[in-house]
DNA sequence: AGAATAGTTCGGTCCAGACCGAACCATTCC
DNA sequence: GGAATGGTTCGGTCTGGACCGAACTATTCT
């Protein structure tokens, strides 16, 4: 039939183990290098170069030259918007959770979804900015009232962040099959907790840990 | 690294050329059997029956017999959203547009996802319900106010629809990347459209093709 | 019952593509 | 310059899985 666009060839990208597994570290929003990409995938650096070749010309990722050093991050939000969409199916249909790994519970609590905050402290942001009518508005026409705007620049969150993307946005989590913040606020508000040492991230995933401190500061200052 | 859901195996199983017809044929709605599927593909009976088999077990689609006949529809309305997410994705980064079908303009203007309308039209009339306050809120927010109601039940538009689905969702249109209208509102009108004779649909498509008087009447009917 | 139709299972072929070793290119450091 | 580091390209191996013919099972029709 060949009706509609060709979603076989997009989705076999993202249909090995391996470029998945590069794919879904992406979803951290830093940009890894070929050699990180490849131990995440947990191959040799060659075929981790064929690999992001692909991905590239499949305009799933970008490559940044600097130096000796290739940087690859994912093309733009729309990529990773379907990665955590697949996610939630993968989560929901998961033959009764191949062994949930260590980290797990981790990752449902707080997790970075590209460049903004997921998991249940996310969706629990979400909840209580639209609770307290920072936010209107529900899903892609969600907004930030006047009154909240004035409230992030109280708080010293920057919004600016020179982006296409629209301020406000939501996008659904996979493990709490929720809403969460995105957009260039959902952006602002995990720079800043990352900015005031209320949260760190531990190295090579995805976790936002919280210290007991820095959950008590977030949750007073977004009043959650 | 292994963190969070497996979304390579959904993702292979999406990837392969003849399963990704199939899914896309059943984005019609429709349940259709084996043998329809196999055209569909363009494979041999047994091969398809192999595909199907390890579409089930994957969770994508849902198997109903019904005597000699085995009738296969999707498995759920989060499985259309994933397909659609992957064809907004293949259309928006599709190398040039793959020779763009004959049926590619009728599938833009007007298709039906899964059990609801989409394409120019059904974004038409989300704008348009919207505009009329028909509809308030947004995305996942969107919600019929009582006039809204009170209008749609004068039209003898039926929403009971025993499903778990809600009564109002928004879905993102892969061809006109926005929103149009899904849950019980959604699958409701466009049956009721096609009840009221105003469109068809061509065997074996996604397409619902208006008459010029229909089209008129639909217009009319939903003041869009 | 026998014939026709719809699907599945089995066995075998075949190929795309994942993988790695080795050689090669590019950049940085000393 | 030479050495070290990060990536890519090339060539060859090997396997998963797509595919189909043939045989088999299940249901309906007459």
């Amino acid at each position: 039939m060949k009706d509609g666009p060709d979603i076989a060839r997009i989705a076999s990208l993202i249909g090995d183990p391996g470029r998945a597994n590069m794919l879904a570290a992406l979803m951290s929003g830093k940009a890894l290098t070929a050699g990180e990409l490849a131990r995440e995938a947990g191959v040799r650096v060659q075929t981790a170069s064929g690999h992001l070749t692909r991905l590239e010309e499949g305009g799933l990722i970008a490559r940044e030259r600097q130096g000796r050093h290739h940087y690859f991050r994912l093309a733009d939000t729309d990529v990773a918007g379907v990665l955590e969409a697949l996610m939630g199916l993968a989560a929901a249909k998961g033959q009764l959770r191949t062994r949930t790994g260590p980290r797990d519970p981790e990752l449902r609590r707080a997790r970075v979804c590209y460049n903004h905050l997921a998991g249940e402290v996310g969706v629990m942001l979400y909840d209580g900015l639209r609770a307290r009518g920072v936010l209107t508005g529900e899903g892609e026409g969600i907004a930030l009232t006047d009154a909240g705007r004035a409230e992030m620049a109280a708080l010293g969150i920057d919004l600016s962040a020179a982006s296409r993307s629209p301020e406000c946005k939501s996008c659904l989590d996979w493990s709490a099959r929720r809403s969460h913040l995105a957009g260039r606020l959902g952006r602002g508000i995990l720079d800043f907790t990352f900015a005031q040492g209320w949260a760190m991230r531990p190295e090579g995933t995805r976790i936002v840990r919280f210290s007991g401190i820095g959950e008590g500061a977030f949750r007073k200052a977004f009043n959650v």
